[in-house]
DNA sequence: GTCTATAATCGGATAGAC
DNA sequence: GTCTATCCGATTATAGAC
């Protein structure tokens, strides 16, 4: 049914509906982990019995892989082409800190169930992860050492730098409930994240300002 | 039986076994998170029967607290009075991440399940680390802000300087998953610790300097 | 304290009507 | 595609002998 745009997309309605379960599922595997979410919880918050997601995703499996897939997609779309060899280095910094800090703000589940995969071992996901995502590491690592030969930024240890901004950044959405406790509010507000944004950019630049 | 000490602690042995439990508990939580461990599990790697294990855990929740109780235990022990205000405020932080280190790599599993506990929202361990992590956590900001204060270091936010400092440091043990990929070894080596030390110390020492 | 056996529940998955 | 009904395995927890 529905089929549009003569032999690409036939079922924009089923794309529609699947986004909905994915988008319920991020939210439910986040608060759960892969194991606590049960499938029936995830339909419900999707707006459907359990029986028809599964008509969606054969298997409890099937749609975690999906999770993942789409989390990761939306997030290297962000990061990729970031780091330009040729802008300033501070500029640079300055760009990715704010693109991962705004992906924590806006997408705090993607980046949760991201990290308890990793957490639990990455033991379904890491050949995902070293063949789409370590690439792309390896390659703002190499432009990071690029500058440092350059004499453009300190002499720092470029993948232990990035290893720092990503944890940083990251744990905006990680860890939000322990920061709300230590802010005392419910949930971190939109002032909290410009303030780590500028905290984190000046440990940064501060990091790779040349003596 | 075994009476010890006069009084106190009158079961040294059921202590034993209660720590190998936990020990094993926090390797497989750490693994497969709450819901994902099987009870059955825990007890075959702490070599006895499931029956038995819940002789001395009677709920499987009940061992899941206990986890966390150890863990916020060790942690503290080893965090609290590490901000001497008098100190020197570069040799203080330089501890402070050096203890934070030492935590995530003699203690991996700890820090991976209290992450994922609180990456969960805190549900089940929210109230303990408003009584027991927030206070430690506001001292130690306190202390930053009264180095401030006397201009011994730069004015910057303390509370998210303490954010910072956590996520990278925590960040060895929950994501080393992620890091040996990128790094590509197994498992993140006594040097790499080593690299991440000098990389945040000195991330730390430059973004407090003062101009 | 440790064992065998079993109860009780939950959750993923399937079958088949409509 | 959506529904009702149901199966089946896994898992927590309990009962009771020794």
């Amino acid at each position: 049914m529905e089929p549009i745009e003569g032999g690409r997309r036939r079922h924009a309605g089923r794309d529609r509906v699947e986004a909905s379960i994915v988008a319920a599922a991020v939210r439910i595997f986040a608060e759960c982990g892969y194991e606590g979410a049960a499938v029936a919880a995830i339909a419900e918050a999707a707006g459907l019995s359990k029986q028809n997601l599964m008509y969606y995703f054969p298997t409890k499996q099937a749609l975690y892989q999906r999770v993942l897939d789409d989390v990761l997609d939306d997030w290297l779309a962000r990061m990729e082409s970031l780091a330009d060899p040729d802008g300033e280095p501070a500029d640079v910094l300055r760009a990715y800190v704010k693109a991962k800090l705004r992906f924590s703000r806006e997408q705090p589940g993607a980046s949760r169930v991201y990290a308890m995969e990793v957490i639990g071992g990455a033991k379904l996901y890491g050949e995902q992860i070293r063949q789409r995502v370590v690439p792309l590491v390896r390659r703002d690592i190499d432009v990071f050492e690029r500058w440092i030969a350059q004499g453009r930024i300190a002499p720092v240890d470029a993948t232990h730098l990035l290893f720092s901004i990503w944890a940083m950044t990251q744990s905006y959405a990680d860890f939000a409930a322990q920061m709300s406790l230590v802010l005392g509010r419910g949930e971190l507000a939109h002032e909290d994240f410009e303030r780590a944004e500028e905290l984190i950019t000046h440990m940064v630049t501060r990091a790779i300002a040349v003596a």
